[in-house]
RNA sequence: GGCCCGGUCGUCUAACGGUUAGGACGUCAGAUUUUCAUUCUGGUAAUCGGGGUUCGAUUCCCCGUCGGGCUGCCA
């Protein structure tokens, strides 16, 4: 049987990093295997739908290099892929349930369960739930006669449909990560499967798809654990076999101390969000990866080698390289830390391993956002210049600004540290040797202007230090005859003459 | 409270039951450089605690502890 899997994200909101690197693990166990990889939006809470964010997520996925195999888009034999759009198939299945005795019809409100799970508490019961002890003081199938249940439905009172958790039965389940797992049955709850409004909840929308679809094996995020069980008894009692189940570990806030949220972004002045997000509601902005000037290559891999490695010591992959490599078994078991600094260090790795013209081509575009028209060949020059210094692409502008805009003011530090007495002169040297020269290459210059240096017993710093705050506007930057040929005669002898003018 | 899942340097992690417990990020120091950055070299730092099993436990088992998740007509 070939393997399906698939990423079933809900429409509420922008899609967080931890379920990008969901639909990631998915992407590569698919890759691994051959498989194919299905897009499933799961949007049978009509209460907490968000506009935008289906759109949002398929867009985010995209962004980062995910495709799909089967989605809302593409389509796909297994079609419709948004659960709204099934709502006929869960009803049809929930029958199934209900003639079968596997699922039964209750009509308490929700005070009424609000009471019950006060008293619950207040009498400190070890299981506080809606199961098999607790609903026979509650209304529903168990405590109302059929006739009553019929009228009940038949008058429009609104109902749900609950699962008969049976009592005291080991529930044997397989993660292919963790194991095995045993919990028994009685712990559990009878857990709503039908909504009053007509809709499923996740536990009966995500079986009877993952059934009809096909599924091979489900791989999500750890917070479904404590549902597998009650996932795994719907099987049963559907009569259908269960999937592969892997359960990823979460990723954790930097501090350690629970989920990573989107709080722990604005506290730690790290994205959350793969793209940018306006809240419709409330207008308000969070960056994505994406404007913060990641890679999407970089991102991938930040997020693959967060819980899972090969078990080699090669740290920089591509998402193809990836997709050979993983391995679902490798996966490990604890919550990862994310960690924002090895993250930029990732981007770094993979800026470099960017051609230049390729980051030319990126950076041109900031370029032009910036009314600047620069030549692509002088660009080029510039990004191969300054990248290795580079940890976003968006660094290139404060790493190169000078070679489209002469400086305005020198850096007062870096003035009062090397501008001295005699500095002037040196300078007004400096213009006149430069004007005859014919070759004005990086290396020409320099050898010209070292034996300039040593025949007037002059130092290196003292020269070439304040040649550099003329031309850069500060005293960073790349070597300096390289800045010099690259910005040329003209430039070069404009820019120094302004500074004379400035000191005289 | 109940149920479930976890615990190796600060962080991400490696280690058929036998290693001087390895690598990477960070950090610190040094080298290179006209500057900043890059780069290079080196240092730093870990098996949660207690019991077992074993000739020998990071590794297997139990208890504790700590951390996390779930406990909705949310997913």
């Amino acid at each position: 049987m070939s393997v399906r899997v698939r990423f079933a994200p809900s429409p509420t909101g922008p899609l967080h990093i931890g379920g990008v690197r969901t639909a990631l693990f998915n992407y590569l166990f698919a890759k691994k295997n051959n498989g194919k990889l299905i897009l499933r939006i799961e949007d049978t809470d009509q209460t907490r739908y968000v506009e935008g964010a289906e759109n949002y997520i398929v867009e985010a996925l995209q962004w980062v290099g995910i495709e799909f195999d089967e989605s809302v888009q593409k389509g796909g034999i297994y079609a419709p892929y948004r659960q709204s759009d099934r709502k006929n198939i869960y009803s049809e299945q929930i029958n199934f349930l209900l003639k079968n005795k596997k699922a039964y019809y209750a009509f308490d409100t929700p005070e009424e369960l609000e009471q019950m799970r006060i008293h619950l508490q207040e009498s400190k019961t070890p299981v506080q739930h809606y199961n098999f002890i607790t609903r026979d003081k509650m209304k529903n199938s168990f405590t109302l006669s059929d006739e009553d249940v019929k009228q009940k439905i038949t008058s429009g009172e609104p109902y749900v449909v609950r699962f008969d958790m049976p009592a005291n039965k080991e529930v044997i389940m397989n993660d292919l990560i963790r194991g095995e797992i045993k919990v028994n049955s009685s712990t559990l709850d009878d857990k709503i499967l039908f909504k009053s409004d007509g809709l499923p909840t996740y536990h009966l929308a995500n079986i009877v798809d993952d059934h009809l679809m096909e599924i091979t094996h489900v791989i999500r995020g750890e917070e479904w654990l404590p549902s597998l069980p009650l996932h795994i008894l719907l099987y049963d009692a559907f009569g259908w076999n269960p999937p592969e189940f892997a359960h990823l570990p979460l990723i954790l806030k930097p501090n350690g101390k629970g989920k990573l949220s989107k709080r722990d972004g604005d506290q730690g002045g790290f994205p959350v969000f793969p793209i940018e997000w306006i809240d419709p509601s409330t207008n308000e902005k969070s960056t994505g990866y994406r404007e913060y000037g990641y890679l999407p290559q970089a991102v991938v891999n930040m997020l693959a080698l967060l819980g899972w490695n090969p078990g080699t010591e090669q740290e920089i992959f591509s998402i193809s390289e990836l997709s050979e490599l993983f391995d679902i078994l490798k996966v490990q078991k604890a919550g990862a830390k994310f960690d924002p600094k090895k993250t930029k260090w990732f981007n770094q790795q993979h800026l470099k391993k960017l051609d230049t013209n390729a980051l030319a081509e990126i950076y041109n575009k900031d370029l032009k956002t910036k009314n600047i028209d620069a030549k692509f060949d002088f660009v080029a020059k510039v990004v191969d210049l300054v990248k290795d210094r580079a940890v976003f692409a968006s660094d290139l502008w404060d790493l190169s600004n000078y070679f489209f805009i002469p400086p305005e003011n020198y850096d007062e530090k870096a003035v009062k540290k090397f501008w001295k007495d005699d500095t002037l002169d040196i300078i007004r040297h400096l213009h006149s040797l430069f004007s005859g020269y014919n070759d004005f290459t990086s290396n020409t210059i320099e050898n010209n202007v070292k034996v300039w240096i040593e025949q007037n017993q002059l130092s290196f710093g003292k020269v070439l230090n304040p040649l550099r705050i003329l031309l850069v506007g500060n005293t960073i930057g790349p070597h300096l005859f390289d800045i010099i040929e690259l910005l040329g005669k003209e430039e070069t002898l404009k820019r120094i003459s302004k500074g004379i003018k400035k000191f005289s």
